[in-house]
DNA sequence: TTTTCACAAAACATCGATAAATAAAGACTA
DNA sequence: TAGTCTTTATTTATCGATGTTTTGTGAAAA
């Protein structure tokens, strides 16, 4: 496996971060299953490097809710449930309507552009370049909340906004999902941010969510995702 | 230095847990200055081990927003300013807002108890034996948002706490704050909340932050705390 | 057949050493 | 004297190896 090319910028990063990137890349999208063995020695040997760097990224996914770390019984990728996933929607709900309406307040110039910016990219990424249309969608809902001068807030976001894809993405794909008009969604939000309509752009927000999250505890609920019980 | 002895349940806990332990107890009580460079071998030496365990506490503190890592140049203090307390003292008034209401809908006896006997704990806990007072006041405000059934937003809390209590250790003791009645203020959080009075409770528990807070921005900006600086 | 124990294999946590990178010190030039 | 280049010294990041703990396996006893 080739993971992670040498960043464009040229600039040599380290191993840790890298590793770290890699594996939570693969935690995200699914193709680690939650529950399943992190063990030291694989890892080595399939991201190419030492302990080190994969000790020092475990202890970071650890943090970020991804991993599971037992004292001397090593690291398991965490497990889901519908439960958490119920508790993530909620909380985006009410982490994002807080950080939006800030955003929307403080909104300049600057702001708009960004978000402008955001939005024509992820149009623009057809929907089959999957990872990249993901990271054009993570940045449109990030650049969103960004003038909400509230760091730790976007944060906190920034890691839920994570958690959630990884269910989203061990749901699997559902038509339904697929018709809905997403993009319509996405453009109604921008359409009141820009309108400086901080009640109408909070509404459709977590109208958005909401609509996702609907399908997904119901897939969840009659699925058993985990490598535990496989 | 002699640290974290062996835990009581003799238990030999991992190497990497004591030195996080550890070390977010020296940044906390701010024995470590923002902006102090955190070098392996000086740790090493001090905590008595090896660079692994070192660097894997210290991954670990960079998610908790108490080290900055720069790759490849090591790690460092976070630094503080008056605007980020003043944002950690926002959200924790939000979220805390959010745990708390949700926790006394929640209510029931187990949770009365242990509120209960985590307020006598800390009633019963001499102010001159700071860090064990610290310890309980701590376990009396998690207390309160302990049966909210939402560990994300209780792990958030948890953080902004620890963020918090770093503030107030670094500004140092205030004659002002103890003037304060502060015992009479948690009595009155605690009756509240056992009344299941959502709605007083949380304006309680947001005036004691409020007002806390209040001490701590005035001494923040007149002294420039900061290792960097000094 | 099930349980318990002892042993073997695997995996974890940690150490000591080394290569790569950064920062500091000194020498040279303008 | 200030600025830049080169050399030296720290410091970081990473590897490979080792002692310990946990887990798995199979034989003996119930």
């Amino acid at each position: 496996m080739q993971f992670s090319p040498p960043t464009a910028s040229g600039q040599s990063v380290s191993t840790t971060r890298r590793v770290y990137e890699d594996l939570r890349d693969l935690i995200l999208t699914g193709k680690m299953l939650p529950g399943a063995k992190l063990k030291v020695d694989t890892l080595k040997e399939m991201l190419d490097t030492g302990a080190s760097p994969i000790r020092e990224a475990l202890s970071l996914l650890t943090s970020d809710q991804l991993v599971e770390r037992i004292d001397q019984r090593g690291f398991r990728v965490a497990e889901i449930s519908a439960t958490q996933f119920r508790e993530i929607l909620k909380l985006r709900c009410a982490l994002e309507d807080m950080a939006l309406r800030e955003s929307i307040q403080n909104a300049n110039k600057d702001w708009e552009e960004t978000l402008v910016l955001a939005h024509h990219r992820m149009t623009r990424t057809a929907r089959s370049q999957v990872s990249e249309f993901e990271r054009q969608h993570k940045a449109f809902h990030m650049a969103l909340l960004s003038a909400c001068h509230s760091p730790i807030l976007q944060k906190f976001c920034d890691r839920l906004y994570d958690l959630n894809i990884r269910y989203r993405h061990l749901a699997g794909r559902s038509e339904a999902y697929q018709a809905r008009d997403v993009s319509k969604e996405h453009a109604d939000i921008l359409g009141a941010a820009m309108d400086r309509d901080a009640e109408l752009a909070s509404v459709c927000l977590i109208q958005h969510y909401r609509r996702t999250g609907q399908f997904l505890v119901e897939r969840l609920e009659e699925h058993q995702l985990s490598a535990s019980t496989a």
